[in-house]
DNA sequence: AAACTACTTGCAACTGAATTGCATTAATCG
DNA sequence: CGATTAATGCAATTCAGTTGCAAGTAGTTT
């Protein structure tokens, strides 16, 4: 995609669409896969960016809803771009932004973003001994395509 | 229950029973609600806790299997122990210790553990474009009773 | 195109959870 | 009751993430 494509996302957004913004959100985009500050950092060896920009750059994405962050297994946050994720046969992307399921892969520890399929929807739970249940989360665990 | 109780279940998992660890699991035991490691150690005012003999504590109730983990929202480990479970109506206790749902409430932030009901149980979920799932985990997110 | 201004960046310092090393102390077993 | 092995307590450290603030830049105004 353009720099003009992810500038104009930016800028829909309300972000000013700054060099570092638009490399991160470029790299974000392209990942198959939610990634973490670190691993982003690492992308950038030449060119460092500051760690506390990366910090409130991933934040930013997240509060514009560009978007959205999940804790992987050391409970550290991975990042993933909305509308990226993987669409398993005769899925049709969600229109729900938070609906969707997580898949960690024992073997590499990677994070990848699911939609929600009608297997994993439990509609007749909705209120179990006096909790009242208004969503749920999704982490499957197993072995990712690489890994097996 | 007896601090004899208590010891039995210590030695019973290889750990020695000491004062410390004999306070901090029946303080768990009597806990609706997984704790942080702050909040136990809240708990001894008076009596204070190391904290590293607290989080060593913890994390031996965990590899002997009297506790298990879960990370709240703000992503810091709650503690709780096992067979504890919340049990709604015709529910039997699972045999599986690893197999139970966490409901999260949205008001205090509390998590309460249930065992998994057969509404949560998505068993033609084993494989979703080729990645291969073992197991998943579910965290119900809502209203506690004592919040509503 | 220069000036403006509100947002963004980069640096240093800080916070808070959790861990490590090591000397001291206590629980268990013979 | 000792001896042995595990547990404790303290200081120092690590690591993710945050805060405050001065300097820089994008997007807008004139």
């Amino acid at each position: 995609m353009s720099e003009q494509f992810y500038s104009e996302i930016l800028r829909e957004h309300g972000l000013k669409a700054t060099v570092t913004r638009l490399r991160i959100l470029e790299l974000l985009s392209e990942s198959k896969v939610a990634m973490s500050h670190s691993e982003i950092s690492d992308c950038f060896d030449n060119e460092k960016i500051d760690k506390v920009t990366l910090y409130r750059t991933l934040n930013a994405f997240v509060e514009c809803g560009i978007a959205h962050k999940v804790a992987n297994e050391d409970r550290n946050w991975l990042y993933a771009i909305f509308d990226k994720d993987i669409k398993p046969n005769g899925t049709e992307g969600s229109e729900h932004k938070h609906e969707h399921a997580h898949f960690i892969c024992s073997a590499c520890d990677k994070i990848y973003c699911f939609p929600v399929v009608e297997e994993m929807k439990f509609n007749k739970l909705k209120d179990l001994m006096g909790f009242k249940i208004d969503q749920h989360e999704i982490r499957l665990h197993g072995t990712c395509p690489v890994c097996q």
